[in-house]
RNA sequence: GGGCGGUUAGCUCAGCGGUAGAGCACUACGUUGACAUCGUAGUGGCCACUGGUUCGAUCCCAGUACCGCCCA
């Protein structure tokens, strides 16, 4: 049956993927050769939520071109594949759906029953990704798919694995190590999810923000000189103030402020340091007094130079006040409103005062206070926000200025005729660009707070991890990825592990009543240590990068000792996205050390995120995304992968634009028709190994094929992706189907019996190469091709990849004697384009000043070279006739006598314009030639180099000057 | 403000010491015995700028400008 002018991948995609997977071709040790190092990949686990994005397409195919070729070269290979439980994303996505359904929400229903409802989520959508993977042509060994929640308590049938155990085995190892300790830190909170978060999974945005102005009254009504210098000295200002200007752009945790902080220079304050005063909100009867600091954080440029310390809801003043012991007040409840919990505000400030005069107090103490006055307990934040401006305005303690103050942002632009408004006194709030903490997920605004939180002691773990980077076991690429790496772990702070999620990993630790704490993998271990009290278990489970730090291990079987830890652990490559080189890679290889004392991996391939075609981030919003799935039914899985490898440069920008991809379809389609014309001409697989060749052409082909074995082999060794698509992409379509093909067609279709059957051997061969070559970058029609063209004893998913080398296959002379032909069509092709030679006639050809192997190079060719320049009889002659076309090549002219046919003057310009190219490169090379110094210093191969190269230049001057005087005979 | 990177043909990008490449786009021609998802030919570049190192710099070094990304 003849087959189809295209390659029908959505037809055969399905297909073949099935009978890959039927034929167990992506199993462990598939293809293996006996004895054979293993070669590991553990595919970066995507969210059990998730779908197939561009960033994952690119990201897999990577994976997959390495996982093929290893395993065609006859590693033993697994690619194990799997995916993470992702906490708050599945936690949201399940809330989301009972909402959706009517069903019951997740505080109604409880924390067991909400978990059954997730599994059962689980169950249902969870493989959509592995589809999605399946459908790209991904050859993970699915058999062994593994999934960060397996073996937890009440997972059911079908979740049965061992990463539960491995995961609270280390948190109990890490514990009794002192490695994890539990303590009351301040934490990036998310009030929508009400769990704390991560310091990386917190983007800081610029948002306009304004800067609200407020004094603060010294307290028992003191005044002060307050005096502005200038840099010389000079008083430039000075006036009696009886309070402190302070500036805020979150007035809502003034309620909680515990002190008021100088820097140590600032001499505009130096009078009232030590000194209290009052907080300019709540109750005028319980306003409380705090102590004016100093201390270096405050910028003394910065607004008024004194700032306000809220420990326990801003970063900066919590270390400030952790250094100054001023207390830190919580004011907030987990979902961001006002606390309405504890006494009336007036016993609670009561209690403030005393610990402000100086009593001692603890943590707990201090956070079990309310300061919030009654009025706005339960209150929003922000709602709360714009009640203490408000109040503190309308006492008159808002700094004031003139309505026409810059500083408050631009004047409301003035109509045509309208008078402007007459300058007021107003408060002084500065519109200001501010950098706001949103949660990643919720894109709500992070609030810091100060609870109670598990922590992985890092600085203790840090050491070898830094050390394998920086000793070369692991090599990070591109190299800035080390560069980054080294930053963020030679700074890395306490890593904070507990969420106050359901979904997830429970953390081991059992309380009893007096709050005292047992850690052990089960509960009744926690009861024995206890000495049989009654406990209860820490309700937080752990972050998912916790457990999906042990992926390696954990993927493998670890705490068995399993013969795939033993066989594929150290695994080889790790293949990531750039975001999450501190997320989770920098977190395994810490982890790894930590647990098993080795290396998970000795490479790490960092890519960028995929981009649309301008570059810019594809977002829903912006509408410029580009779904997989969308271009796979389009133009084929093959196309999108020849496009990821394509762009794979290391650490390159990765724009991706439906015109590559369409091209790279085409290219597909274009080794399907070389196929189909071998197909059609017999030129199909029939034997093993190289075939022998005598025709010129055939010895050449088979010496290029072995040429971009080598380039492909070298470049993907490199992970250079780009440069092992750009190779095949001009060797099938550069050489094999412009060149090739077209020289095999009078072989083929009138040679003689002998060079017809051994060209059709060639090609067979040739052609089989290029689908072995291609194989791990489009699998999908290269396989599909094997199984057509010939009689395989195993699919091209299991072939073994070609060792042949070019020092073994080119043929040096054959390799000259083609490369002059083509210089030569070329040439003809050329002149006879440009003088509007009509495509069709066939010129005859003279030939002059022919050597000994342009002669033989013509006389070996001559058939291929009518052909393909079209030209007639080939005669010679010592002059060329008047009014003749000239081409030149290396040891001959030629002449295409066409005088009635040319242009005389337009023959000249284009040989003129050639000459005045020539002059340049002849200049050009003379000139380094002259040059003593060059001769000197410059290595010997590229003096020869330039020497030849000369030489070359100057007998193609020659030739076409002569050219031109034969033409300024007649002209 | 700190860190990392980029600036090469109209566009998207390779190249990174020996005088510039690809794909796409564009122009002209084309029903040549696989392919119009094609063929043939062609146009197009002070390789951001300024210095330095070198016999020689798009490539190495320093600085400038502009543009990204990450972290404050």
């Amino acid at each position: 049956m003849a087959m189809e002018k295209t390659f029908n991948a959505a037809e055969a995609e399905a297909r073949i993927y099935e009978k890959w997977e039927s034929a167990g071709a992506f199993k462990a040790g598939a293809n293996a050769k006996e004895g054979a190092d293993s070669f590991t990949i553990m595919i970066p686990p995507p969210n059990v939520t998730g779908a197939l994005h561009v960033g994952h397409a690119f990201n897999n195919t990577i994976q997959d071109i390495l996982i093929r070729w290893h395993r065609m070269r006859g590693f033993d290979t697994l690619w194990q594949p799997g995916q993470d439980h992702a906490g708050i994303a599945t936690q949201l996505q399940v809330e989301k759906m009972l909402a959706a359904t009517g069903q019951l929400g997740r505080r109604d229903l409880g924390r067991d029953a909400f978990l059954e409802k997730v599994w059962e989520w689980k169950g249902e959508y969870g493989s959509t990704i592995i589809n999605q993977l399946k459908r790209l042509g991904s050859s993970c060994d699915w058999s062994r798919n593994a999934f960060t929640m397996s073996g937890a308590p009440n997972a059911p049938a079908g979740n049965e694995g061992n990463f539960h155990d491995a995961v609270i085995k280390v948190f109990v190892e890490m514990y009794n190590k002192g490695l994890i300790y539990r303590g009351k830190r301040l934490v990036n909170w998310d009030p929508h999810f009400e769990t704390a978060i991560s310091d990386l999974e917190v983007e800081n945005i610029e948002t306009d923000g304004h800067m609200w102005h407020f004094k603060y009254p010294l307290a028992g009504g003191e005044t002060y000189t307050y005096v502005e210098k200038d840099e010389d000295g000079n008083v430039i200002f000075s006036e009696e103030r009886d309070y402190i200007s302070i500036a805020t752009t979150r007035p809502e945790t003034m309620l909680g402020d515990g002190a008021v902080a100088v820097h140590h220079d600032d001499e505009r304050y130096a009078p009232i340091v030590g000194k209290l005063c009052e907080i300019p909100v709540g109750p005028k009867e319980q306003r409380r007094l705090i102590p004016i600091i100093t201390d270096e954080y405050p910028d003394m440029a910065f607004g008024s130079g004194a700032v306000k310390i809220t420990g326990a809801h801003d970063f900066n003043d919590h270390e400030v006040a952790k250094r100054g012991n001023i207390p830190q007040y919580r004011l907030m409840d987990t979902r961001g409103a006002m606390r309405a919990d504890g006494a009336p505000y007036a016993e609670e400030a009561a209690k403030a005062a005393e610990y402000a005069q100086g009593k001692e107090f603890t943590v707990q103490e201090i956070d079990a206070i309310n300061l919030v006055p009654d009025e706005y307990r339960g209150l929003d934040r922000f709602e709360a926000r714009q009640k203490v401006i408000d109040a503190i305005t309308a006492e008159g303690l808002a700094v004031m200025t003139k309505s026409d103050d810059p500083r408050l942002g631009p004047q409301p632009k003035l109509k045509k005729g309208e008078e402007a408004p007459e300058v007021t006194d107003v408060p002084l709030v500065e519109a200001k660009k501010i950098m706001q903490p949103f949660g990643d997920r919720s894109k709500v605004v992070i609030e810091p707070m100060l609870t109670d939180q598990w922590f992985v002691e890092t600085s203790k773990i840090v050491g070898p991890a830094l050390d394998a980077v920086r000793n070369g076991d692991i090599k990070i690429m591109p190299e800035s990825g080390e560069k980054t790496y080294y930053h963020w772990l030679e700074n890395i702070e306490p890593w904070c592990i507990s969420r106050q999620l359901w979904w997830g990993h429970q953390i081991p630790v059992w309380y009893d009543d007096e709050g005292n704490a047992y850690c052990a993998p089960t509960e009744a271990e926690a009861i024995e240590q206890s000495g049989g009290k009654t406990l209860k278990r820490d309700p937080d489970v752990l972050d998912t990068w916790f457990s999906s730090g042990l992926w390696p291990i954990g993927t493998l079987g670890w705490p068995e000792d399993t013969a795939e830890m033993q066989k594929y652990f150290p695994t080889d490559v790790l293949v990531t996205g750039f975001d999450i080189l501190f997320f989770w890679v920098a977190r395994m290889i810490m982890m790894q050390l930590a647990v098993v004392d080795e290396i998970p991996f000795h490479t790490v391939y960092l890519h960028q995120l995929v981009r649309d075609e301008k570059g810019k981030k594809m977002s829903k919003t912006t509408g410029n995304v580009i779904d997989p799935l969308v271009i796979i039914d389009e133009y084929g899985a093959d196309a999108l992968r020849f496009t990821n490898a394509s762009m794979a440069a290391i650490g390159g920008v990765l724009k991706l634009s439906e015109d590559r991809i369409k091209g790279y379809r085409n290219f597909s389609t274009k080794l399907w028709n070389a196929s189909r014309f071998a197909e059609m001409n017999g030129a199909v697989h029939g034997h093993d190994g190289i075939p022998a060749a005598t025709a010129t052409v055939n010895k050449w082909i088979i010496g290029e094929t072995a040429r971009v074995r080598e380039e492909v082999d070298a470049a993907i060794a490199a992970y250079r992706f780009n440069d092992a698509a750009s190779a095949l992409y001009g060797f099938v379509w550069g050489k094999v189907c412009d060149w090739y093909v077209e020289f095999s067609k009078p072989l083929l279709m009138d040679g003689a019996d002998d060079v017809k059957a051994e060209t059709q051997k060639v090609m067979g061969w040739v052609i089989d190469q290029c689908l072995i070559l291609l194989h791990p970058i489009m699998p999908f029609i290269t396989e599909e091709l094997w199984d057509t063209l010939g009689d395989r004893s195993d699919m091209l998913a299991l072939t073994d990849w070609p060792t042949y080398t070019a020092a073994e296959l080119v043929d040096a002379s054959a390799d000259q004697e083609m490369n002059w032909a083509i210089s030569m069509i070329e040439g003809i092709r050329s002149a006879r384009a440009q003088m509007n030679v009509p495509v069709g006639l066939y010129v005859p050809v003279v030939m002059q000043d022919a050597d000994a192997n342009a002669k033989s190079a013509l006389a070996n060719n001559e058939t291929l070279i009518k052909r393909l320049a079209r030209v007639g009889d080939i005669t010679e002659a010592a002059e060329a006739p008047k009014g003749s076309i000239t081409i030149t090549t290396t040891g001959a002219t030629f002449a295409l006598p066409l005088a009635d046919i040319i242009d005389v003057d337009k023959e000249k310009a284009r040989i003129e314009k050639a000459i005045g190219k020539l002059a340049k490169e002849i200049g050009g090379l003379k000139g380094r030639l002259n040059n003593p110094k060059f001769v000197e210093s410059a290595p010997e191969e590229v003096i020869e180099e330039s020497k030849a190269n000369l030489a070359l230049r100057e007998e193609e001057d020659a030739q076409l000057k002569a050219a031109l005087a034969r033409l300024a005979e007649i002209g």
